[in-house]
DNA sequence: TATGAATATTGGGGATATACCAAAATTTTC
DNA sequence: GAAAATTTTGGTATATCCCCAATATTCATA
């Protein structure tokens, strides 16, 4: 699956992502479980239909396990994830609001928009809740010659 | 229903919400069914459903009308809209990409992140679509003593 | 190494949101 | 009034979410 522009997937399995990612990209159905709030059976569920995807690999009783596909993607949604939650701060939301209020919403947000503030904003290396890495997005605008 | 942070009603009924409010506050079942491309059984239903909220009446066979507070309600939706637009239009985006990418993550942007985006703009009067109007929101951050 | 504890999956349901079709009901038009 | 246009009803479908009980697997430790 190549990445279009980030309004592939459901907002859970946005979330599940991030969390694999922001784990080390391993985790087990119990941390996620544990982390959402759900059943482990609702987590079972949900990555087998991120499996499909090609996203994440899923060994049964094992552990879930982000591929390579995975991890850029996951990439551009912690990206987009700072590039809103910072745009926000500059309308006077506080980290964690901004953090907050952009997981809310996230998830309708094009790739192309995110490009362009991220651009607006000058390519930021640093967001309210990590570091942004631009490994993708903003260099689509300037594609190599 | 009271507005709490514009998050009660689903996509798409905010959506049709909308739209009976910048048609005047009546349409019938066809209008709707012809806007966004779905069946008219489909809009019979989903108005059944939004009757409940208290925010439009329907006749059957007749028409769908907003009711007052279905008007206030629908103002916000389009304040919020008309804002979330204008601030795109501040990353460089024309009008009409503009009020499409708003309309595409408009329904998950809390009251408090428009009212404060807002406030930041200098409560603007004027949106890429249409005026804007204050009758709620920004107001709400300053409550009267 | 066996067995109980911890972890995870399966199978069966349920809710909400959205959508379609065919058939029936109502309104409009001529 | 009867045909045409409009609308609703009833049935069905998909996608996201979610839970519970029962089963399967792995882990820990005696």
């Amino acid at each position: 699956m190549e990445i279009r522009d980030g309004l592939e997937l459901s907002p859970r399995k946005v979330a599940y992502l991030k969390y694999i990612s922001d784990n080390g990209g391993r985790v087990r159905t119990t941390d996620l479980a544990a982390q959402f709030g759900v059943d482990p059976s609702t987590i079972t569920k949900t990555i087998a239909e991120l499996s499909c995807t090609g996203l994440i690999t899923h060994e049964p009783y094992r552990g879930i396990c982000l591929t390579d596909e995975g991890k850029r993607y996951a990439n551009y949604l912690t990206k987009r994830h700072r590039i809103l939650s910072l745009m926000l701060t500059h309308y006077g939301f506080s980290h964690e609001q901004a953090c907050a209020e952009a997981s809310r919403f996230e998830s309708l947000v094009s790739k192309e928009t995110v490009d362009r503030i991220c651009a607006a904003m000058g390519h930021p290396g640093q967001g309210v809740c990590g570091e942004i890495t631009h490994d993708d997005g903003c260099r689509s605008q300037e594609p190599t010659p």
